[in-house]
DNA sequence: GCCGTTTTCGGCCCGACTGTTTTCAGTCG
């Protein structure tokens, strides 16, 4: 079991868990460390095989987890979660993911009568048996029939650069009210998650009354969830909910802190701040006094409350409540880098194969985004859809770029190849080809369903070959689309430190593969990595910025990131 | 269930809003 698969096992017993009414605090344990798993790069297979090391080093996990945790290593099951599931079936679980529905209600549902799966739900809230119970009422059931629509519709969450476009139409919408002092996206969208549950709007305002009537009246909005004096939802058509808070002035800062989150983050500043018997909320920092009187202190703007705390004012990028304390406790935070630190776009197509532009115009349209050094990376012949180059045309293509070199002199073009890892292992073209080439480029387009052993394999195969320098999308994941390959990709990350090659961050939104956690994984061993943009056309060098954000994720500074290097020093890690 | 620069017990972040209630529980973030 790798460690998606046992922290999911610790959600769904926290969600069992809750059913039974059981400690919330128990509950939360799970999940706490259910996410601290999740976000480990490391095996916890590698962790429990270490005889140095135990599992309950492991912030968040404690005895009771790590036996759970090292019985999943061993057996591949959770005794108490069988026991678990056979008192309570597995469908249940469905009904926590209706907005409304809270643990508490679903099990009501579930103890009065008898409902077990979305569709009996549906049938008992139609059928007007559900607002009999007590505690609910025909609200109720009203709410639980459009959530069930969301439920079910609203799979999965949205990607944040489809999230992006919303944001921006929201802040135009917005901009058009007069009287609003100042703006700002909260929330995973601010923290730049790849994916986005919903959007949170902060303003400050004197009149909450137009503010609130305007963002009613926003394009696409198909239904006003919840209205109240500082604090209004909606839900918009295409399912995703939209949150608007109206504060003022001396507490923008410390809303803005608290709904930038993440939950985990604030609830470590809240702990801290009680430890100097300080107060935290969204209104602002407070002193509490011996009376229990509490005396402002901050909240004006970010700098004033993660000041008044003591605390350096983390990059949103960084408030996951991972590394960011600890950082922060030895005054080491992590330089982000920027974009404007990439130098470089090492990964794009051309009309040679799958790409919308040609060779020169993709040259042209590096040069006027000020690039100073690119690679052409066409696919390879395997890639037949694409049309890729066999050996007479990729050399072509070098030849062609060759030709064009005297045309400019302020862009270093790279002579570049995408080679498929084949599903037998091996590359996909010869070595005395790849040998030719600047700059090689290590795929997996083919065979991504294999087991992970022979995936794993391939891969550092490929890490394996002299000529190759990085491997492209090392995962394979599409966000809400496709799941990673079963690669390990701590062996991948291992093998590269140990060959001297690098992992692309591919900057495609649909992408962002590595993903942030893999990210600090390979800056740990030392894996340089390149944020590339995987350009099939001239304005596919936009994504780029998807790339940076992932990478501060990912807590990577500029000397992580191999593209921030000036061509000069860049050529040298090409040296073989 | 986890954790400890007061602690191996007794805490564990905090407020807004809704609906069903006559003072609050549940849900959400």
């Amino acid at each position: 079991m790798n460690n998606r698969d046992i922290a999911a096992v610790f959600e769904q017993l926290a969600d069992l868990l809750e059913f039974q009414d059981a400690n919330p605090f128990r509950i939360r344990s799970y999940r706490n460390g259910a996410r601290k798993i999740a976000d480990l790069s490391e095996p916890l297979a590698s962790i429990a095989a270490d005889p140095d090391r135990k599992l309950t080093d492991i912030d968040g996990i404690g005895k009771t987890l790590a036996e759970k945790t090292a019985e999943l290593l061993a057996t591949g099951k959770l005794k108490a979660l069988e026991e678990l599931q056979s008192e309570l079936p597995a469908s249940l679980l469905a009904l926590l993911r209706v907005p409304g529905l809270g643990p508490k209600k679903a099990a009501v549902l579930h103890k009065e009568l008898g409902i077990e799966s979305l569709d009996q739900l549906r049938e008992a809230c139609q059928a007007q048996r559900v607002r009999e119970l007590k505690g609910f009422g025909a609200k109720t059931e009203e709410t639980i029939l459009k959530g069930l629509a969301i439920a079910e519709q609203a799979e999965s969450r949205t990607r944040w650069a489809d999230a992006d476009a919303v944001v921006q139409q929201l802040l135009d919408h917005m901009r058009q009210v007069d009287g609003i002092a100042q703006m700002e996206m909260a929330g995973s969208y601010r923290r730049g998650c790849e994916t986005i549950g919903d959007l949170d709007l902060l303003v400050e305002a004197e009149d909450h009354a137009s503010v609130m009537d305007h963002f009613g009246k926003l394009p696409g909005v198909a239904d006003v969830i919840a209205r109240g004096d500082t604090k209004m939802s909606v839900r918009m058509d295409s399912g995703l909910q939209i949150d608007l808070r109206v504060v003022p002035r001396e507490s923008f800062g410390a809303a803005l802190q608290y709904f930038t989150g993440s939950k985990d983050h604030n609830v470590a500043v809240r702990g801290l701040a009680k430890q100097r018997g300080l107060k935290v909320n969204e209104w602002g920092v407070f002193r509490v006094e011996e009376d229990g009187e509490e005396t402002y202190l901050a909240g004006a703007d970010e700098q004033a409350v993660y000041d008044a705390l003591d605390l350096p004012l983390f990059s949103p990028k960084l408030r996951e409540a991972r590394e960011e304390f600890d950082w922060a406790g030895q005054g080491e935070l992590p330089q982000l880098v920027e974009f404007s630190d990439i130098r470089a776009d090492l990964h794009m197509h051309t009309t040679a194969t799958d790409g919308k532009a040609s060779l020169e115009e993709m040259i042209e349209a590096a040069r006027s985004r000020d690039l100073e050094y690119i690679a052409i990376t066409d696919h390879s012949q395997r890639v037949s859809m694409a049309n890729g180059l066999d050996p007479d045309r990729l050399r072509a293509q070098w030849a062609a770029i060759d030709r064009l070199r005297d045309e400019w002199d302020d862009i270093v073009v790279l002579k570049g190849i995408e080679c498929d890892i084949l599903e037998k292992g091996g590359m996909d073209l010869p070595d005395d080809v790849l040998a030719e080439a600047d700059w090689v480029i290590a795929s997996v387009h083919y065979g991504q369903n294999q087991p992970s052993e022979q995936i794993t394999e391939r891969i550092l195969g490929a890490l394996e070959n002299p000529h190759v320098d990085i491997i492209a999308h090392p995962t394979g994941r599409l966000i809400n689309r496709r799941e990673p390959y079963a690669v390990d990709i701590e062996q991948v990350i291992a093998a590269a430190a140990q060959h001297g090659k690098m992992l692309e961050l591919n900057a495609n939104p649909a992408r962002l593969d590595l993903s942030d956690i893999h990210c600090a994984a390979a800056k740990r061993h030392g894996v340089p990595i390149v944020i590339s943009t995987d350009a099939h056309s001239t304005s596919g060098f936009d994504v780029m910025r998807h790339g940076i954000q992932q990478a501060q994720r990912g807590g990577l500074t500029p000397a992580d990131v191999a593209n921030t290097l000036p061509w000069k020093k860049f050529s040298k890690l090409l040296s073989r």
